[in-house]
RNA sequence: GCCUCGGUGGCGGAAUUGGUAGACGCGCUGGAUUCAAAAUCCAGUUCCGGCAACGGAGUGUGGGUUCGAUUCCCACCCGAGGUACCA
């Protein structure tokens, strides 16, 4: 062998690694546990391109570093594999989704086998596997099984709560509940029917069925939590999503909402990324106030954060959705209500976000009472106030707030000032330090003070109370689709019943047709055997439905990010078919240690992870509430696209240089036309696609200059570069140090292949120490102390490095290190053997094959990572830069043990320094022990 | 609008608690090798002036604290992400 052959000691190690389970992590060790974990992929149809990569090579990284450190590591590797994509293949092409998953995952394994990953692929684990989604339902059944008791701030079981409803009823029963529940006594709950008791459990139940305002997205035909839903339109696709009422399966997310709120300060996760999740719990401290409605029983609550300014209510909104609204509108009013109502409801989500600015909304004919000064305030509608906020209803103050200010303006309603100097002729005054005015006891105190003085007085007066409320929301959990897991529940007399647990997995049945039913039923209803016998508890034909011992299963299925909220446990104890994974397992491996994965999923999987994990801890599954302490946000790799420009209207494309002489449309061309030069091949191009096979060029020195940008990488935009390609001109080795090399892990930067040279040229050069004319020939002799300075000196700084992430200046400190070395012609066994030790986290192929050439038959995966020692780092001198007020002026080379006083007389002493102070005054002279010497005049 | 994080050469990016700004890599320039090219090796490369020694400026802008500020404080500008009639 010659040169360094990266392709043939790729391919070598990486099939020793997978026939030796090198990697195979056992529950049992007398070593530390460590646990990293990647957050799986979904395998969509386009396979890896780099950007994926980048995480799993920083965790591989770690966990390699973490076993030479000897640690028992788990590093596993699994599969999303529920989800859109392969569905909405599935009704295009008939093909079955677990097919083309099947499909995807091998393409997904093959490509990252190539990379060199230590998972342990025993343990791998797929959402979609029945195996896997038994436990995934098991999930659901107890969280079914369980209610929120506020007292004892967990999860408990919901036969306590009938028994505490048979005993006492519900009225000291503190629970996370329906706003709505009615209050009983025991005898008025045993005299309830099956079915109304059924309907009180379900507003306790942590999982429930209701009627509920949903993101419906009518183009993929399914339901989307709010999480799905960006900017009015769906997350996925892109397609419009309105509101609509329909009976749920419901997650009471909201239970947890302190907690999660809490507990954000326990674990070390990214700062932005907790911020993020602390606005989406939204916590805002507050009070809810009674209105009475003039002339009428009833009365309705408001939630405001500024109780303070009760004084200057002049009118009161409702959401157009409001239950009250229907009973108090006057008849005068009852049409142009309705109509409103109506118009509301139509509105696509992205319509009202669109019509922000202008308020708009209609009078009721009702009043209500001003609580301390029996004041009359019009009750209107308006859709500026959300349902699904609050109490649905607010209390308008429009000299404190803007929207009420507005709302004012519009309607001619009048505005009563309650600051100090204040002027209310142009828009409201939102500042919290005004002084109060025109608010009996509250005037001269700023919203601080009067806040709490008028909760008290309106505790007083039984007509309030101090109240916190959340932003978030209880979650959506039912999809109107066919590729995710079975909600295990049958409807028995239209009562929703759980399958016994003994029977899951509820496995997917077999349709004909994965697009919903004709009479809009999810796809679901096409199945012809899934109906429950519950005598003779199986699955049976819907024909058999009798309603007397068959009864329909449930046709919706789990959303996606139900079975990624508690695949990290599964892991540790990945085969289990009784239980989802054993206390043994769980207590041994506890959490995960390291997390990698993208900030996109912070308000969606790593928050409802965290739920499940907290109930799963409530209910005594696992030990910890939180399952990663430490996370890392892996930043996405952009795509540099190419554009050609073609003259409007022609089939002329115009070189970039020149493309404001014209008018153009920018066209995306295929980056891999491109060279490094950003010159476009022109004959490429023309053979490219047929539309192109004729097209002129007006060229810039004889060539075309295509333009660039940095944007996502997509197919769409044909700036995808795919690993393979880069591990076949360059090796795995390469691919993985240029990664890190790219960057910081934490920050999205653009792919660009120019620099992989240089990684490249330093592999090639480590090889080459260790190689004279492509023979292997290390040398016995004893390094210089020259040579050990630079290896300890690498060993410090690479491994201080990788314990901060910071893998960018790791791979710089190997390129230093071997530049120096190269210069000393070193080969000597005793400094290379712990480099290539040191290496082999990062280059693993390139180290087993240098460790073997060494002499070694053991892989190098679990040799002890080299320590560096003090004595070779210590320097006899140090040099000082000489600074003249702050500016370097000059350079002495000092004993390092030197004393401050000695130091200053000495650098006086120089002559150099004496020139440079001629016709100076000197005022003082501070010296920094090992860092500086300045000289103050 | 609000919240969070950023802004350093031609480019990606380094700089412990305030202490030699620009590590490392790319690119570029010059040289060696070569018939030539590629590859490789050596030297240089923040900007301005100068053959050079050297001098001046310099970490988004303006101020401040300090012997000394990329780092700390204040105000502003720009960018990225999150969020939004949330009462």
């Amino acid at each position: 062998m010659k040169t360094y052959d990266f392709n043939r000691i790729d391919r070598k190690w990486q099939k020793y690694w997978a026939e030796n389970q090198t990697f195979k992590a056992e529950n049992h060790s007398g070593k530390p546990k460590y646990y990293v974990l990647d957050m799986f992929p979904y395998p969509s149809g386009a396979g890896l391109h780099v950007g994926h990569p980048l995480g799993y090579i920083a965790s591989d990284i770690f966990a390699r570093y973490k076993r030479h450190k000897g640690y028992n590591v788990l590093h596993p590797m699994g599969y999303d594999s529920f989800g859109l994509p392969a569905e909405q293949y599935a009704i295009q092409t008939g093909q079955h989704p677990a097919i083309t998953t099947e499909q995807n995952i091998k393409r997904y394994r093959e490509q990252m086998d190539k990379i060199g990953f230590s998972f342990d692929w025993s343990r791998e684990i797929r959402t979609s596997d029945p195996k896997y989604y038994k436990w995934t339902q098991w999930i659901f059944l107890q969280l079914f099984k369980s209610w929120y008791n506020k007292d004892t701030d967990k999860a408990e079981s919901i036969d306590e709560l009938i028994k505490r409803f048979e005993n006492e009823g519900n009225a000291n029963v503190n629970a996370a509940c329906d706003p709505d529940t009615p209050v009983f006594s025991a005898s008025e709950w045993h005299a309830m029917s099956p079915q109304q008791k059924n309907d009180i459990l379900f507003k306790y139940r942590l999982t429930y069925l209701a009627e509920a305002e949903v993101n419906w997205c009518p183009a993929l035909g399914t339901v989307l939590a709010n999480d799905e839903v960006v900017n009015g339109v769906s997350e996925r696709g892109g397609f419009p999503v309105i509101r609509k009422k329909m009976t749920q399966w419901m997650m009471r997310i909201t239970a947890y909402a302190e907690r999660l709120l809490q507990d954000l300060d326990t674990i070390d996760w990214p700062e932005s990324l907790k911020e993020i999740q602390r606005n989406w719990i939204g916590k805002s401290i507050g009070a809810r106030i009674t209105f009475k409605v003039d002339g009428s029983d009833k009365s309705f609550d408001v939630f405001t954060t500024r109780a303070d300014t009760l004084f200057g209510v002049t009118f009161m909104v409702l959401a157009p959705e409001h239950e009250l609204v229907n009973e108090i509108t006057t008849p005068e009013y009852r049409e142009q209500v309705e109509a409103y109502q109506q118009q509301a409801a139509r509105k696509s989500e992205r319509e009202r976000l669109a019509e922000v600015k202008e308020k708009t909304g209609v009078f009721t004919g009702a009043y209500a009472v001003h609580p301390l000064t029996g004041a009359k305030i019009p009750i209107w509608i308006s859709d500026y106030v959300l349902a699904g906020y609050g109490t649905g209803a607010i209390m308008a103050v429009p000299s404190g707030d803007q929207r009420d200010y507005e709302f004012a303006k519009q309607f001619d309603i009048p505005i009563i000032n309650i600051f100090e100097g204040n002027d209310i002729s142009k828009k409201a005054n939102e500042d919290k330090e005004a002084v109060l005015i025109n608010s009996e006891f509250l005037n001269g105190l700023p919203a601080k003070e009067a806040i709490p003085r008028m909760i008290e007085e309106l505790e007083k007066r039984g007509v309030g109370k101090a109240e916190v409320n959340y932003r978030l929301r209880d979650a959506v959990f039912s999809r109107q689709r066919y590729w995710g897991e079975p909600v295990p529940v049958y409807y028995k007399n239209g009562v929703a019943t759980a399958i016994p647990e003994k029977y899951l997995p509820l496995e997917l049945p077999e349709v004909e047709n994965f697009l919903p039913t004709k009479d809009g039923r999810p796809p679901l209803g096409n199945a012809k055997n899934w109906a429950w016998d519950e005598a003779g508890e199986k699955i049976v034909s819907v024909d058999l439905i009798d309603n007397k011992t068959v009864f329909p299963i449930e046709l919706s299925t789990m959303p996606g990010w139900a079975g990624s909220s508690w695949y990290f446990n599964r892991y540790m104890d990945p085969h289990n078919d009784n239980e989802p994974f054993s206390k043994e397992a769980v207590d041994y491996w506890q959490k995960v240690d390291l997390y990698l994965g993208g900030r996109e999923h912070a308000t969606g999987h790593l928050i409802y992870s965290r739920f499940w994990q907290k109930f799963l801890y409530d209910i005594g599954r696992v030990p910890e509430p939180e399952y990663s302490v430490k996370l890392i946000n892996q930043g996405m790799i952009l795509g540099y696209s190419a554009f050609v420009y073609r003259i409007k209207g022609t089939n002329t494309f115009v070189s970039y240089g020149l493309k404001d002489q014209y008018e153009t449309t920018p066209v995306h061309v295929d980056i891999n036309l491109v060279d490094d030069y950003d010159h476009l091949d022109i004959e490429k191009f023309k053979a490219w696609q047929p539309e192109f096979a004729n097209a002129e060029f007006i060229l810039e020195d004889g060539k075309y200059k295509v333009g660039r940008e940095v944007e996502k990488m997509s197919k769409s935009k044909f700036n995808v570069v795919n690993p393979d390609d880069i591990v076949e001109q360059y090796g795995a080795d390469t691919l993985r140090m240029y990664e890190m090399f790219l960057g910081p892990i934490e920050i999205a930067k653009p792919w660009n292949t120019a620099g992989l040279k240089g990684v490249f040229n330093f592999l090639r050069k480590f090889w080459s120490l260790f190689h004279a004319d492509g023979i292997f020939d290390v040398s016995l002799e004893e390094p210089t102390e020259e040579e050990m300075k630079i290896l300890h000196k690498t060993i410090k700084k690479v491994t201080e490095d990788i314990e901060n992430f910071s893998f960018n200046t790791a791979v710089s400190q190997f390129m230093i290190a071997v530049n120096e070395l190269s210069k000393l012609k070193t080969n000597k066994q005793k400094i290379l053997a712990p480099l290539v030790v040191l290496l082999s986290p990062f280059a693993p192929h390139l180290a087993e094959e240098l460790w073997q050439e060494l002499g070694h038959d053991e892989t190098i995966a679990f040799e002890p990572y080299p320590e560096y020692e003090e004595r070779y780092l210590k320097e006899s001198t140090k040099t000082y830069p000489v600074m003249i007020n702050g500016k370097m002026r000059h350079k002495i080379d000092l004993p390092v043990n030197m004393d401050n006083e000695s130091i200053e007389k000495t650098v006086l002493a120089d002559e150099k320094v004496q020139s440079l102070l001629a016709g100076k005054q000197l005022k003082k002279v501070i010296v920094v022990p090992g860092k500086i010497v300045n000289l103050v005049v």
